[in-house]
DNA sequence: TTGTAGGCGTTATCAC
DNA sequence: GTGATAACGCCTACAA
């Protein structure tokens, strides 16, 4: 009744223990007659390799922890969902597994995620939402948890992490913008000190730069908390002003999704481009700056898991706009 | 260097591995001064159990399968994020983790959800997403594996679930705009043969019944896929009647969104009831039936976990309306 | 090429 | 009340 064992397979296939083992696991060492054998009768038994029994042998798990936040309230639907099933499928490749878990806040995940470790349930961690001055990675490097980060904090960073090019994202959106004739771009962003806020930011002001616009736009740069109501709040602002931007890069959907329902209601005309491509934006056919979540998800597994274990480099990956209609000409 | 054993601490106490193991596992078989030597011990050297060695030991994993889903590509924020959450906590409760695996489809779902529980890596799996003839019910219990499920089919249901009355929440949805002196109430929902969608089309249905007011009503039923786009069409239809309604019922948020999106560029009067409450709901000042998402996780680890050892019980939970400016008086 | 022995860390059983 | 023994399933030496 219970599920067969190597000793099981050992029996139907005439052979010892080890040579089981061997089938699996060092096959070049067993003679191809005595390995059919052993393999008919794997399958025919339905053999699978008890993960337990080798992961207390290997002092290993296989598993990574991921501590599950609640939703956020005012996100239009987070990357957490993408960056989920992205880990997961790359952890797969690797045969490892993804274990949730739940803490209050920062320092709670650590202690948590030491508990896990030190219970060798986890063999290190993934870390998402990094702030400016977060505490996990001094945190966890000094419990010797092995983990990668998914983004930077303000500092630079000594250990593993991997990043999207948010400043090249906000750089394309405005060149697409200035192609499309726009000489006045705003930017609407995170309060300033948000790691990613700013390098979002400054995308945005070097790219006008570049393009010798930042004179006429530099006043066109709005901050405030990441919510739609902020985002149509501060799109009337840009609006009454006495020269207002006939385009704005927004860091985040959801102040881009503000902006469009400012414009709809008062029937401007203001192109925008988002950052994040969530679901939203292609429902609201708004341009939006897209991040490679799933080569985000495969480099975290790697950094985690790849050779030279857990060293401390860093990987900045580059995101793709996505143009769609709400980026049209001026 | 490597984490503390039994062992250790037993050297340090001065006992045996044993008692050790007592103090931890049968505290009242231990005499109380010995006990507290041992958990000094335990103490100082930072000891915690290998949750490995003892799911080997116990032949129990003490972790529970969860397929993580791409994202809906239409959904404004899905409920998974919440329910993950919700699931992950309820299971901390329990002392169980979630495993997060991926998979091509509903018979792969089950197919390595076998392949994990036969490898000892789950001791079962919560099923999301439950559709009217979903196979998944049917194969893991064939295959003998516990389970509960989020929704349910079509048929009568011989396994563990939760659900949320999906009828009350639309009839609750009914009633308060009946009190708000709204007459003729449209429905926006799921083409017919979604099980969740025609439970909630039922409730609306029931409701203005039980208000006699269906016969006025009953040809303001409409149905479509669950996108903006389509809400935002149908509520134009609507509005385009020659006795339109002055309020409706929608199936998700999303579908109340694409309403709120043709009301406001006609600057039409129509009250709108969502189905959700996902964070959209809130920004867009939308009122929405709540799914009890968090009391549906604890009674999901409860059906699978709980005494009984996985009964094939079924537990309906109570959505709660939350009513916001959307659904003011015609 | 194959088999034997031992141990990963834990706990249940059964003596003492 | 405490401690020795054995076993969960696997794998890695080492011996044959």
């Amino acid at each position: 009744m219970h599920p067969p064992t190597v000793e099981d397979v050992a029996r139907a296939a005439g052979v010892s223990r080890q040579t089981v083992s061997n089938v699996l696991n060092a096959p070049q060492r067993v003679r191809p007659e005595t390995r059919q054998r052993v393999e008919a009768a794997i399958e025919q038994l339905g053999y699978r390799p008890n993960r337990v029994a080798q992961s207390l042998r290997a002092a290993t798990s296989r598993m990574i922890g991921y501590r599950i936040e609640p939703m956020h309230p005012h996100a239009l639907g987070s990357m957490h969902d993408r960056l989920l099933h992205a880990l997961a499928e790359a952890g797969r490749a690797a045969d490892h597994h993804l274990l949730l878990f739940t803490a209050d806040d920062p320092l709670d995940e650590v202690a948590n995620a030491d508990a896990l470790h030190r219970a060798g349930a986890i063999d290190g961690v993934v870390l998402y939402g990094i702030q400016s001055a977060d505490p996990r990675p001094a945190g966890l490097r000094q419990l010797r948890i092995p983990f990668a980060a998914f983004g930077r904090t303000g500092a630079d960073d000594a250990h593993p992490w991997v990043d999207i090019d948010n400043t090249a994202g906000t750089a394309a959106a405005v060149d697409h913008l200035v192609t499309r004739e726009h000489r006045r771009i705003a930017f609407l962003g995170y309060p300033e000190g948000v790691a990613v806020g700013d390098r979002r930011a400054d995308g945005w002001r070097t790219a006008l730069d570049k393009h010798g616009l930042l004179d006429g736009s530099r006043h066109l740069d709005l901050r405030g908390e990441d919510s739609l109501a902020t985002g149509a709040r501060l799109a009337e602002a840009l609006l009454d002003h006495h020269t207002p931007p006939t385009a704005v890069v927004a860091a985040t959907d959801t102040l881009a999704a503000g902006v469009l329902r400012t414009v709809r209601q008062r029937h401007a005309r203001l192109a925008v481009v988002g950052f994040d491509d969530t679901p939203t934006a292609g429902a609201l056919d708004l341009s939006s700056v897209r991040q490679p979540i799933e080569a985000v998800g495969h480099a975290m597994i790697r950094a985690l898991l790849g050779p030279g274990g857990n060293e401390p480099a860093g990987q900045l990956l580059a995101p793709e706009l996505i143009v769609r209609a709400s980026s049209a000409l001026p």
